[in-house]
DNA sequence: AAGGCGGGGCA
DNA sequence: TGCCCAGCCTT
């Protein structure tokens, strides 16, 4: 055993301090069980139809906080298209992105390519074996690193995602509140000594099938569990109190104005946003973010009122006009009044976007458009990247002004 | 340690 | 509606 390995040991027994940890005999017990139950009730997913490190490494990735049914056809149309790390190496990051298009969490794709080159650079094209080198590589965590060496390589390191804090707060009672990242260390050290070495990755995934399945958040039924004996909260009665997790805050929302500006050629103004922060580098209709805009909509009778402040609505077109000319330079024909609101809510942002129609009649008013902006045809949209807010402006835009 | 970063499914 | 999900990066 080396140094190293020897003070994670021990820094981990202090953590353990206070979880008395079982017998042997007992763990032994435990991982029969889990296992037997696992090979049984395993779900057929596409990820694990072998050990390649490649195709574990795109699941896992994907599934970061997003849901199995979810991930399967990205998945499968995603290695399809970069069935390997070189391709998906040396692929056009607008390409990549495309079949990221309605995933979420967009850096990670991003962040995957890279870790890609890192490899091909490296790491001579292969994925390291080594948890040390693995956790190197852009996007990959501590959950991801355990994963891909437990899974691909048959190492004995914990993967302790929201499934394994939620079960084993269960089983042991932890009050520990499974919300603060610090935490997590508590149940990568009961993790080590639960895990089965022969197994790892099997054992890992049993906890994942198990948490996804059984020990699920809402609608829990410990009885129904095949490790209930070893359940130490059901056997003392004390399992709705499990996990503690403390609250995330509220989205906080904010107003804008959508601009769907369309040209004497039927083509409409798209814009591609920063290539960092929130939405990184996917496109959109002009947004114009407008304080005057502070109601959430209502719709009576077919008419859309209270978007705006009353006496605002003057205020909020002049505002738009000069913003649409000194941005985007152009001066469209706008609608007084938007045609709908679309709501959109993120982890962390809520937004409320009027939406507001308008042409631009004269060919020479549209040709001095920004570098980031084009001017494209509804025919083409299939090679831009929309986040979901675009998607429902359009899809209302068409709902609205395309019928009949 | 806390906050940014998507989107959909569910009661 | 609010909560949840096979987390990671930046500050």
């Amino acid at each position: 055993m080396t140094e190293i390995e020897s003070k994670i040991d021990e820094k981990e027994q202090k953590i353990l301090h206070g979880i008395p940890m079982w017998p042997q005999e007992k763990i032994n017990r435990f991982r029969e069980t889990l296992l037997s139950w696992y090979d049984i009730e395993k779900r057929d997913l596409p990820w694990r139809k072998n050990n390649d490190p490649y195709r574990i490494w795109v699941s896992e990735i994907m599934l970061q906080q997003t849901r199995v049914d979810t991930v399967i056809p990205y998945y499968l149309n995603f290695m399809n298209n970069f069935p390997t790390i070189e391709a998906l190496a040396n692929a056009h990051e607008d390409v990549l992105l495309k079949a990221w298009e309605g995933l979420g969490y967009y850096s990670r794709v991003r962040n995957m390519q890279k870790a890609a080159q890192q490899i091909m650079e490296d790491y001579d094209g292969e994925m390291p074996k080594d948890p040390k080198e693995i956790s190197k590589l852009k996007g990959i965590g501590p959950y991801t690193t355990g994963a891909i060496a437990s899974m691909a390589f048959g190492l004995p390191e914990p993967a302790v995602d929201g499934n394994v804090m939620r079960v084993l707060s269960r089983l042991f009672e932890i009050d520990a509140d499974i919300a603060k990242p610090g935490n997590r260390k508590i149940f990568e050290a009961i993790m080590r000594e639960l895990i089965d070495p022969y197994k790892p990755g099997d054992f890992n995934q049993a906890f994942m099938d198990l948490g996804s399945s059984i020990c699920t958040p809402k609608n829990y039924h410990p009885e129904l569990s095949p490790v209930k004996e070893f359940n130490q909260s059901y056997q003392n009665g004390t399992w709705d109190k499990y996990p503690v997790k403390s609250k995330k805050k509220k989205a906080k929302p904010v107003y804008y104005v959508g601009a769907i500006i369309k040209n004497a050629e039927g083509a409409f103004l798209l814009e591609k946003r920063p290539e960092n922060g929130l939405l990184a580098n996917m496109w959109t209709f002009p947004l114009i973010e407008e304080e005057s805009v502070t109601h959430e909509a209502e719709i009576k009778k077919g008419t859309l009122t209270g978007v705006t402040d009353e006496n605002k609505t003057e205020q909020v077109i002049k505002n738009v006009m000069a913003e649409l000319e000194a941005k985007y330079a152009v001066k469209p024909t706008l609608m007084e009044q938007p045609f709908d609101e679309v709501q959109h809510i993120f982890s962390h942002l809520k937004w409320f976007v009027a939406v507001y129609y308008g042409q631009v009649v004269k060919e020479e008013e549209s040709m001095f458009i920004p570098e980031n902006c084009y001017w494209v045809h509804p025919s083409d949209f299939d090679h831009y990247t929309f986040p979901g807010p675009q998607t429902k402006m359009w899809q209302s835009y068409l709902s609205k002004f395309n019928h009949n």
